[in-house]
DNA sequence: TTACATACATATTGATTGGTATGTAAATAG
DNA sequence: CTATTTACATACCAATCAATATGTATGTAA
């Protein structure tokens, strides 16, 4: 549970106070969206992010004095996560059906793991605090922006119209949720690689116009041409 | 609180052993799908679901000994009531580009509505437990069967693949979840009418062939052709 | 009417929750 | 080195949870 932090903490007896508090916070976040993404808001309580990371409940609420700013910087540190993900592969046009089929992959690979569900764990579970809700709401917009823009500039040279491919990107981002809420569901990996063909199909479609066949791979396909597209809740092999 | 029940009880002195059984056991379950959708698997407490029924926590473990059978009993209910729904506008084939906007329409009603997230509330509380977890999955498996056989006959007169027809209504139903997610974000009534068009438009192309143009609606429009595609759950006005 | 079962309410349980109070070790400033 | 702050652990708290134990009212079969 706690074997490789302790090894890590041991090798490096002499760390600053600054070191220390990021290295901490950073394990308590990371312990705490790993927790939200596998047992989800209900069942993730403070004594079992403390036990996750390594450290003791005084420690957390050293660093986090309630459990709401835990879960707020859990959403800033995603939202950090999220935006270099995005950085790295956001570079030049979008090119073609096979350039669309690209980025839905990127999108699923970013939304659709389960790390991310944590984020949607905390929307949910804390809906009725309006304090919460408001910071999450702003926090979301802002962070949308930082999506979306660069997307529109990527795609802007297909379709001139670019409130179109706003509304696109829209809805293929509520595509992806949707696909992450069947990961609760026992779905096989053909599953999830038939539709994120189908939303690459969709986009296409209202990007490039109709394409002379919908050219969607049959339901049972017998070889997986992308292999990363899986990512259950029971796939992860934690140590606890 | 619990006055019109109270009112209907003190009307009705002289009602049977499964009268009262049937009622209770039918308001417990009502509230407590109401607290679901309205508050959240983590929030919904055995004391509040009692209270918002009109009974006590007595009567409560009296019907249902434990919570999660209460819980199973809200998925009993919700997918008689889903059935229910279905069956009343599923006569006779879909034509046209219209026949499927109108049933895009009809899945959100159904789907999208606050109710029906209670059976996610669900689903996505308990995952950890693995018995309630397994009845789930053969539970919503059965269902789907129920929902999607009709859908398939109604659907074939369109187009002859019915593998095809079957990958849509998936598709559908994963974009209209997706959407459902998004009433936790404040968005406003043209938002989901927006991309409610946006998945006809689609599984029109595909069920009947390239259209002229896509002809989606632009991103602000001033009428709304369809005023019952909202449902936040900032709307409902509970008295309590 | 009597005997019993069912439907509830009241009161209380032990376990668990998020959070606090306080002590201790480590880092840093003077 | 000394003083002080910071980082963290231990112990504990009031509140709340689901669930139980028990009492009472009500319907039902004899």
């Amino acid at each position: 549970m706690y074997v490789t932090w302790g090894m890590k903490t041991a090798s490096s007896p002499k760390r600053s106070q600054i070191a220390r508090t990021a290295e901490t916070q950073a394990v308590l976040i990371s312990a705490a969206a790993r927790l939200l993404a596998t047992v989800g808001f209900a069942k993730t309580t403070t004594q079992m992010i403390a036990a996750e990371a390594g450290v003791t409940t005084g420690a957390l609420h050293h660093h986090f004095p309630t459990k709401d700013d835990l879960m707020m910087a859990v959403l800033d540190q995603s939202s950090i996560t999220i935006e270099e993900k995005l950085r790295v592969e956001n570079a030049g046009p979008i090119s073609g059906k096979a350039g669309i089929r690209e980025m839905v992959d990127h999108l699923w690979q970013i939304y659709g793991q389960p790390e991310y569900w944590a984020v949607w764990e905390i929307i949910i579970g804390t809906r009725t605090d309006p304090e919460v809700h408001r910071r999450i709401i702003e926090h979301r917009s802002q962070s949308m922006a930082n999506i979306v823009l660069p997307w529109l500039e990527r795609v802007e040279t297909l379709n001139g119209s670019a409130g179109q491919s706003l509304d696109i990107f829209e809805f293929m981002l509520i595509a992806i949720r949707g696909l992450s809420l069947e990961r609760f569901m026992d779905k096989d990996a053909a599953y999830f690689e038939r539709n994120l063909a189908m939303l690459a199909d969709f986009a296409s479609f209202h990007l490039q116009g109709p394409a002379p066949q919908p050219a969607v791979p049959p339901h049972t396909n017998k070889k997986r041409p992308h292999p990363h597209t899986t990512g259950n809740f029971e796939d992860n092999d934690d140590n606890h």
